[in-house]
Parts: structure tokens; C-alpha cells; sequence
DNA sequence: CGGTCAATTGAGCTTGTTCAAGCTAAGTGG
DNA sequence: CCACTTAGCTTGAACAAGCTCAATTGACCG
């Protein structure tokens, strides 16, 4: 069973290791993950990634491919609340308890690995320290969920989607994929759109429209991106969320441009 | 040291503490936190939650109050991402390194209690079981997110209202608050507005369409939940994501009815 | 070549916004 | 106790962002 994961050609492959590095996953931690790997299997695009029956106790890793959690409602339409990209633990139910009813399906061809659960051993940077560093991943989605979700509510879909596509280019960047001046924007439309609270048709609309300012260009399914600064200015964007930067200005809460502290009582020293 | 949470007469309240176990923290974790208490003191409403130097390391928990975190966007709009009731932990900044850039401000004239990082002691039982349930609520605060941007994103005003106002039903009913018929409601519908995406003037328009058909009912400030299944229905409200219920059917994973397994192949069999 | 999927475009319409004005209850100073 | 404020709720009317429906195009595929 130890050496199990090196069946796995891509197992190996560091992306996704350096990805659980960076989010406190000791080498140790790591290691049990490997060794817990019980199948390497790939999806479709546009079936779930769930674990049918098949390893039903298992964490999902996202080798390859995009990936989203999404909610269907019950007048047909989705909502995706999550985008995965290479490197991501797509589905970790199985650590934890709650029940988010919320399904896990994949954007485009996918590549994904199974981690049974009771495969991590008990050990000192065992499943522990897993599930500690499922803790952080967790931690770091509701950074992205939140700032998602404030775009939802009270942003333009100009504002939106200019916010997205920065995001996508950091996140991109951030795993070696994409170039500086832009990525192949893997999902469609459509999907975009189900991420933003837009229509697929507006969702186009917009997107022409960012490009009339000459902020991006779209050619071939990629986004060029073509006014970086201009870009983030649109959608006033700060990446601080990702927590991708170095950790330098750690620590150093930053809050936004308003004294919540003392709205003058009525009529103070007036 | 050990005995400094009783100076602090609300400290002992069982709501926060029974809240506190309901979140998988021990008895020795609570009586952590209890001992790490280093002030109790009141804010008005409007006016911020966060540690203003004064203990710049400390946990936040709301014992009275409704409370929010928020953020203010370029444009001088605002939205609320995390509403607090009684019993929330609302600021645990101390505890994770991600840095959120969202402020905590109270919504009604609210008591809270500081408790400082440094203080909780690391014998089992200690801090690290603290941590660990902080993870497990931060887990929670992901399920309501979720839910909320949901909302935003694909369901219509009235059904907004209508789910926001299920999910404070049944959150008020969990920590005794409230009555089976309805709630006070502490927020402004401003507030509310903030919450869900929405203008002021519309959401005033949503609730007086949610009484038209006798869902709800609004009396001086008080919510009447004139037809409970009703407005469950309006708004296609699942309580599972609160995880109050019994965890009886836990484990249990339901998905919405959608076979995402199999999109049949172009021309399959036919 | 027929078929499907995604992107695109047009036209009309709805939902929710903006701006503006009253209204009510509660608090404050004199 | 009354005039005066203020915060929050309410309402109207014009407006606009984004939606719906529908049709077209282009690329790819078996």
C-alpha cells in the first residue's frame, strides 16, 4: 500500500504538491496524501466529478482541467459557487461534516485523484495535519466566495466581470498556466456567467464591451489581456484576497477608507 | 488569572457557551476560551466591533446584538457578507492569517467579548481545540455564504426576502430568540438590503409584496411569519445548510435531482 | 453533409434602480 | 411640555441595467 500512489503517473506530477505546500501542508502531511491515493481517473466535461459509489470515501484532487461547485435551483437555473483550476481539492465532504448540497462538476475534460480517507494513517502529519490544511483550503475559498459574492451583489457586470477575469489571470499565474498577457479561458460562456449572476447573453455583451476600452481582447477563445492596470482600476480589484503576494504585509489588517469609529453623536460640541 | 471570566457577569450566560459545544468545542475548550476573557464591553449601533488597539490579539464573541461583516465598496455602496447573532463568534481575525479586508460593525447597540489569543493556554483541550472549532464554524459561515450568494446571484427579490427571512426564523429559533410566530427585527431594512443585493426602497416594496399573499406579516418592527410553509415554498428554502437539525440524516448527501452522471452521448443506442 | 455546441446579435420587456418627497416615532434642548 | 431633529419607513414616477426570446453564424465532429 505505501508505494501505491507511484501507480499513478501523474500523481507525482508537483503542481498540485506544491499547491498543498503553500497552503501549510508539511512534507509529511504530503506524503500521507500519496500514499492515500486510491485511483487516478478522468472526467468529461459537463458530468459531475462526485464520487458515485465508486470511492465514495475519498477527498478529490483536481489534476487537470477546470472544475466548479455548483447549485442547480429548482427553476432550472445554476449557480456555481466555486471555480476549481489544476491543483485544487475539488471535493473534501469527506472530512467534513457538513452538508453543502452542492454538486461538483467539471468545466472541461478533467484529470482527477481519489484520496481515500481512511488511507491517511494517524500518525504525526497524518490525517491530522490533512485536515488541518483542508482547514486553510476552507479558509481560503470563503476569502474568494465573499469577494465573489460581493461582486454579485453590488457590482456592475462590467465591474463583475473585469473582477473575474483579474482573478482568473493571478490564480492562472499562480499555477504556471496562462502567459502575462492573458489565458485560455477554458470555461464557457456560460459557465462565466452562472459564476457571476449574469446571463450568458449579457455575459457577452460585457465582455465586448471591456473590449471596446481596449482593456482585454478575445481571440480564439483566449483573453488578452490587454490593459492590466486599466483592468484592475475597472473592477477595482485588490488581490489581497488570494493570498498569493508574499506574506509581507501580513498582519497588517487593512481596512477601507471609513472611520466606522464615530459617526458624530447629534449635536457633539455643535 | 484562572478565575478572571467571572469578573465579567455576562460571561457565564449559557447561550454563547451552549453555542460554543454545539460547534464540537469540548468542555475543556470552552472553559479555554472562558479563561482567556479580557473584557466585556458594549457598542452602539453603527459603530465598529473591531479591536481598536486596544486588544489588538483577541477573539471576538457577540453576547447580545445583532452584528455584521461588511465592506465598503469605491463607490461608497456597502455589502453586508456575514450577519452575527448572539452567540457568533464575529472576529476571529487573531486566530487566521487570512486577511479578509472586511470590517465587523454592530447593527443594534450590541455587547461583546474580547478574548485574548495569547491567553488560551496550550494543554490539550487548549488552543489548539480552539483553532479547531473556529475551523469547524468557519465551515458554517461557508454553508450560509454559499446559500447567500446563491441568492444574490440567480433568485428573484421576493424569493431573497423570503429565504433571508426563513434562514433568521429558524437561526433565532436555534439560540431562543424569537417565537414560533416570528422575530424582532433588529436591522434596519436597509441593513437587510445590504445583505441581499438589493436596494433599500426595493426591498421595502419586496416585504409589502411578501404580506400581500399573507406570508409574512410586519408589525412595529416585528416579522410575523403569518404562513411558515408558504414561505418556505416561495423561497426554496432547505434548512439542511444551517446544520441545526438533527445530524440524523447526516452523511447522507443529497443532490439536487439532476443526473449529472450522464448527459447521454450524441446518438447513443438511438 | 447533417448535427451540435458555443458565440453573437437584435428587439422588446421586466426587474430593480434612482431621485425625490412625505410620513411617523422617538429623542433632545429649552 | 413643546418645537425641532433625526432615523427609518413608505410611496411615486422616470429610468436603465440586465433579461428573454429568437435567430444567425462559425467551428468542429462523426
Amino acid at each position: 500500500v505505501k508505494k501505491l500512489a507511484n501507480t499513478f503517473p501523474d500523481v507525482r506530477n508537483d503542481h498540485w504538491i506544491q499547491r498543498l505546500r503553500s497552503y501549510g501542508f508539511s512534507r509529511e502531511a504530503t506524503n500521507c496524501m500519496l500514499n492515500a491515493v486510491v485511483a487516478e481517473r478522468t472526467v468529461a466535461a459537463k458530468r459531475d466529478i462526485i464520487r458515485n459509489g465508486a470511492y465514495p470515501d475519498s477527498i478529490v484532487v483536481l489534476m487537470e482541467g477546470w472544475a466548479c461547485r455548483y447549485r442547480l435551483l429548482p427553476d432550472g437555473s445554476r449557480h456555481i459557487c466555486t471555480l476549481f483550476l489544476p491543483g485544487d481539492v475539488c471535493d473534501y465532504a469527506a472530512l467534513d461534516e457538513n452538508d453543502v448540497t452542492c454538486g461538483v462538476s467539471a468545466l472541461s475534460d478533467c484529470t482527477v485523484c481519489d484520496i481515500a480517507v481512511d488511507r491517511l494513517d494517524d500518525r504525526p502529519g497524518g490525517r491530522k495535519s490533512v485536515v488541518d490544511g483542508v482547514a486553510r483550503i476552507t479558509a481560503g475559498e470563503v476569502a474568494i466566495l465573499t469577494e465573489r459574492a460581493i461582486s454579485i451583489g453590488r457590482r456592475s457586470a462590467f465591474e463583475r466581470v473585469a473582477h473575474l477575469l483579474c482573478e482568473l489571470t493571478l490564480r492562472l499565474k499562480a499555477i504556471g498556466h496562462g502567459t502575462a498577457s492573458g489565458f485560455r479561458l477554458v470555461m464557457t460562456q456560460e459557465d462565466m456567467a452562472d459564476m457571476l449572476g449574469l446571463t450568458a447573453v449579457h455575459l457577452n455583451r460585457t465582455l465586448h464591451a471591456l473590449r471596446a476600452p481596449g482593456l482585454i481582447d478575445i481571440v480564439d477563445r483566449h483573453i488578452v489581456i490587454a490593459d492590466w492596470p486599466g483592468l484592475q482600476a475597472a473592477a477595482a480589484f485588490d488581490e489581497a484576497y488570494l493570498g498569493l503576494g508574499e506574506p509581507s504585509s501580513a498582519n497588517v489588517r487593512h481596512f477601507p477608507a471609513h472611520d466606522g469609529a464615530a459617526p458624530p453623536p447629534s449635536h457633539a460640541f455643535a
